[in-house]
RNA sequence: CGGGAAGUAGCGCAGCUUGGCUAGCGCGCAACGUUCGGGACGUUGAGGUCGUGGGUUCAAAUCCCACCUUCCCGACCA
């Protein structure tokens, strides 16, 4: 193809999607092994892991569902650095709590540092220093940033990890009411970014651990590659998890009947925290009354990286991924199947052309490979579209559109492909 | 951190029990030719500190010791 005419097409020639035919080794998890073979992600060590261009697009894309939602709720985004001084943990001792997991070391002016497994201390530190009345309350902030955790044991490729990305956010409130709504608010946008991902969640009142505070719910996907594990009851609909499963040892606690253990991920987690860190580092406004008070904190955790394995995990078949269409890392997959004819290429070019200009990211595979290992290749990376453009349909001067998903194939003339596959976006493959 | 398994070419593996010619196979990679609608074929070729260090031996991928790394189960996990 011309190399002017499709500078903005991205071409699979000219792009890294390191593919693989066979599974790696080592690997358990089907969402690891996906990750893997459609050249999604690299293991540098255990549990530390490169995106790669598809796998970053894939990032990309669920965190701007993550910051739309967030924004919605009414946080903002900011940035926080994960270069952290030790003193500011000793303050709220969880240099002792989080012992185990923190990555730390002195550095050159011998400073005790570590990086951040979690940035409760740094925003309070933050907050506290602007934050003096109650007129800048409420106030909601959110990250989406690299943690780092010493994890002992790893798991599932970058389900658990070392280094891993995190949305979190961190609300201040001048009382427990407007933490609660808060709380609210953030709970509904967790649902909206979970359902937009194409995963289903259990929400379940969870015990707080290390973070403190009294209230919290977690977000659990089913799945085998879970660490959790939900009781589902089937004859009243009732989910639990944590304490209450060796609490109850299999009986439905309102309706007694028997409890169906699944193993789930946890994908998210909100906590109601008080005053724990705001008391402990002074994070204190003053309030409408003329008394000083100890700002009500809640925070709110989405794992990001892990995320992605969870979408997988929830979206694939015996071929390969199939990505939900608000994560999918392409819109659609223009195959010309033979590189050498050119009016395949013609065909294929104009395409991605018109398709672009109507908003789409288009992946074209463009390489000079036998249409067997093309299709192969599509339905391992797993875009929602695929058009294929063949010698033999095009005598007829047809083309076809192809749902990944479904499988369902629809036959177009080719001058009507542009519009025809902007109706299958908007109103599905059915005729 | 306890228990188990595994490290041989970019990927997947054989060879090790019973030490012995120049360490092999499949995929992938490079070149040429024939192919081209579901992982095509032929010919030629490149690519290796056999995880690392020590030991035994005339001789070590192979036997012995130590260590490193990775994966799985468990403990742990905001």
């Amino acid at each position: 193809m011309n190399e002017t005419e499709l500078r903005n097409i991205m071409r699979w020639s000219q792009y890294f999607i390191p593919t693989l035919k066979e599974t790696p080794v080592g690997t358990e998890a089907v969402s690891h092994q996906l990750l893997l073979r459609a050249g999604l992600v690299n293991m540098l060590t255990s549990g530390v892991y490169s995106y790669l261009p598809l796998g970053l697009r894939v990032l990309r894309r669920i965190e701007s569902i993550i910051r739309e939602e967030m924004d919605a709720a009414g946080a903002q985004e900011l940035f926080l650095p994960c270069l952290q001084p030790r003193d500011l943990w000793k303050k709220t001792g969880r240099d002792q709590v989080l012992n185990e997991i923190m990555i730390r070391f002195t550095d050159n002016r011998g400073r005790e540092m570590c990086l951040g497994p979690t940035h409760e201390e740094v925003i309070t530190e933050l907050v506290r220093n602007y934050v003096q009345s109650y007129r800048q309350l409420p106030v909601t902030l959110y990250q989406i940033q690299t943690k780092f955790r010493d994890e002992l044991r790893t798991r599932f490729g970058i389900v658990r990890a070392c280094e891993f990305i995190m949305k979190d956010a961190y609300s201040f409130d001048r009382d427990w009411e407007g933490l609660k709504q808060t709380y609210q608010r953030m709970h509904a946008a967790y649902q909206n970014v979970f359902r937009r991902c194409g995963v289903d969640v259990y929400i379940i009142a969870a015990d707080s651990g290390a973070m403190g505070g009294d209230v919290s719910h977690e977000f659990l996907a089913p799945a085998p590659i879970g660490e959790d594990e939900v009781a589902l009851c089937e004859s009243c609909g009732f989910v639990g998890a944590g304490a209450m499963l060796t609490e109850t040892k299999g009986a439905c606690p309102s309706c007694q009947q028997a409890l169906t253990r699944q193993v789930a991920i946890e994908l998210g987690h909100i906590f109601q925290l008080g005053t724990k860190y705001s008391q402990s580092l002074e994070a204190l406004f003053l309030d409408e009354d003329g008394q000083l008070k100890p700002i009500i904190m809640g925070c709110y955790g989405i794992g990001v990286s892990r995320l992605i394995a969870a979408v997988i995990e929830r979206n694939y078949d015996d071929k390969g991924i199939l990505w939900p269409r608000e994560v999918a890392p392409f819109d659609v997959e223009i195959l010309p199947l033979q590189m050498e004819d050119p009016q395949v290429q013609t065909v294929a070019q104009d395409l991605a052309q018109v398709l672009e200009a109507r908003g789409l990211k288009v992946l074209v595979d463009d390489r000079s490979e036998s249409p067997g290992r093309k299709f192969h290749d599509a339905d391992l990376i797993g875009l929602p579209y695929r058009i294929v453009i063949g010698t033999r349909g095009l005598k007829e001067g047809m083309l076809e559109i192809k749902e990944r998903r479904s499988g369902e194939v629809l036959k177009v003339r080719k001058e009507d492909a542009a519009s025809k596959f902007m109706d299958v976006l908007h109103k599905g493959m059915g005729r």
